[in-house]
RNA sequence: GGCGGAGUAGCUCAGCUGGUUAGAGCAGCGGAAUCAUAAUCCGCGUGUCGGGGGUUCAAGUCCCUCCUCCGCUACCA
């Protein structure tokens, strides 16, 4: 018994100057997909997600709403860890930068790279809007008739002078496209690296790390009228959670992490300043940066203007939290940006869940009910149908992991689904409920050969809707302790002369209330 | 402007290093069956593969050019 190899995956941490969204939800969904695949294919998976709750906006959505920065803070991470909740996600922790232990660690690394020489203190200047929290070059400002200088948001910007000290990332062009050389598949998807590598080929600049206009933040180890800005702050929450700067913590094994799940508008900050940052301060790199796109609702972009903007908690209370699930990972190539709508949803519920899948389980499951004792059936000699479908079935396996290896979530359940699809050909090709008069004994192995198939369908679906396919699993009398991924395939066929219980219907159909609410 | 990607059936997309009548899912139309959540199964596509030119025995697949769309082009996360 070799121990379990380590897996360590994270989302990239909210922020929580507002509630979630679906955006949030979405990445939470994936990567709690990813981490149960690899749970259940026999990784020692640690996954972790949470808040980043420093910065200047977190501070004047506090004053606008006239309560303390802190209070803010506390309230909506507790709304973030609902949802998370929510969602059904298999997190192993929930970080939250204000903690203390992410004060200690954030310093830590600070320290490690300051003693590396590469942090120094200057000063940044530069044309800054308030409302951006951003500074722009003079050529992206423009000066208006009413003598003002605007930023390219359209914000004002005055021209602002701030002692920060630097990071000098300039030193580690070299080391980055080297790194990107050597590890391929450091960005995913492909486009993103290409991107990557492009940027850093123009060449860095030093970063400013730190800040003294505010003071919510983490203070900069023996200059404390400073605090870490975000980059500094927000990405070493992933040694964090695993204990650093303790090394010898019992987490801290995880580390390097194997996959850091993020959207495609942090890139940037996930695959050159925190891979620069761990090397500045001696730390493996983790293997791989994945960014998933963004979700439209019907091609809009969500925006409050618009008024589409959709709660997380309202989709999964008006569809399902598995149907949300299953929608969300089968419809959008993961990596791309997707589109869901109500139609698109009740859809796939329908077509995908209800009719493809919970339909065939409920066919052949009433059928074992009602004409073998409630028990499942002998098995009897094969046919060549029946090692063809049983031949598909256990090769998901092996096609579901190579999928899994680029994060192709979607294509991992589209093998899945095209196996639903042949069973239900399978059942309608072998007639059982002809056999059941002519040869019962034959009908009895096409039942079976049904279940196991299901069973295996059910074990590879588990990732991706937990609860709907722990119901399939007790239908199919399959014990807790035999839905791994090393119990698919002929080791783990099901059992003759087990005893099922009544089957239930597990998918039901959306039936639209002739066009009501949940305008998603 | 520079770099990169994309434009294939009503919709969403597969089509690797060029090679039999260009495919899948969904939607639509017709039929079969009745075990099942009116679910399932079978059959049905005359698509200028964005436009034009070229290379080749042969191009959606290579080259040139034009059009359209998208991403990146540093310090809001």
């Amino acid at each position: 018994m070799t121990a379990k190899p380590p897996f360590y995956i994270t989302t990239a941490i909210s922020y929580p100057n507002g509630a979630p969204h679906i955006g949030h939800a979405y990445e939470a969904i994936a990567t709690d997909a990813i981490a149960r695949f690899h749970r259940l294919d026999g990784r020692d998976v640690y996954f972790l997600t949470g808040t980043d709750e420093h910065g200047q906006k977190m501070l004047q959505t506090a004053r606008k709403e006239g309560i303390e920065v802190r209070d803010l803070a506390d309230r909506n991470a507790k709304r973030f860890k609902e949802m998370i909740g929510a969602l059904n996600c298999s997190n192993d922790d929930f970080i939250r930068t204000s903690e203390e232990r992410h004060y200690e660690a954030s310093q830590a690394i600070w320290k490690r790279m300051a003693d590396n020489g590469d942090i120094y203190k200057d000063s940044y200047s530069g044309w800054y809007s308030i409302r951006d929290e951003a500074y722009y070059q003079e050529s992206e400002t423009e000066l208006r008739d009413d003598g003002m200088r605007y930023g390219p948001q359209g914000t004002p910007v005055e021209w602002v002078e701030e002692e920060s000290y630097f990071f000098r990332l300039s030193n580690y062009q070299d080391k980055l496209l080297e790194h990107y050389e050597k590890h391929p598949e450091f960005i995913g998807p492909d486009e993103r690296r290409n991107e990557v590598v492009s940027f850093v080929k123009r060449g860095l600049r030093d970063l400013s790390v730190s800040r003294t206009t505010f003071d919510w933040g983490i203070p900069v180890p023996g200059d404390e009228k400073h605090v870490m800005y975000v980059w500094v702050d927000a990405l070493t929450n992933y040694i964090t959670g695993l204990g650093f700067p303790d090394e010898a913590a019992p987490n801290w094994r995880y580390w390097p992490a194997n996959l850091h799940v993020i959207g495609k508008d942090i890139v940037r900050f996930h695959t050159v300043y925190w891979p620069a940052f761990l090397m500045s301060a001696g730390i493996p790199l983790p293997d791989r940066v994945f960014a998933h796109g963004f979700l439209f609702n019907r091609g809009e972009k969500m925006s409050k203007s618009v008024g589409n903007v959709i709660d997380p908690f309202a989709l999964i209370g008006h569809y399902g939290l598995d149907q949300v699930r299953y929608f969300f990972l089968r419809e959008v190539p993961f990596g791309q940006d997707g589109n869901y709508s109500h139609d698109a949803i009740v859809n796939r519920i329908n077509a995908d869940l209800a009719n493809d899948l919970g339909n065939l389980a409920q066919r052949s499951l009433s059928m074992i009910a009602k004409n073998c004792g409630g028990t499942l059936p002998d098995c009897g000699s094969l046919s060549n149908a029946d090692k063809a479908m049983l031949a598909q079935a256990d090769a998901m396996l092996e096609a579901c992991r190579s999928a899994m290896r680029t994060q192709a979530i979607h294509q991992a359940l589209a093998t899945v689904w095209a196996c639903v699809a042949e069973a239900n050909r399978y059942f309608a090709s072998q007639e059982p409920w002809v056999l059941r008069k002519t040869d019962p004994a034959r009908m009895g192995t096409v039942l079976y050969v049904t279940a196991e198939v299901i069973r295996q369908i059910a074990i590879l679906a588990q990732p991706a809707m937990p609860d709907s396919t722990a119901k399939i699993l007790d239908a199919l009398g399959v014990p807790e302790g035999a839905r791994n991924f090393a119990n698919l395939g002929a080791e783990g066929r099901l059992k003759s002369g087990t005893e099922l219980p009544k089957p239930q219907p597990v998918f039901p159909r959306y039936v639209d209330e002739e066009k009501v609410e949940g305008e998603a």
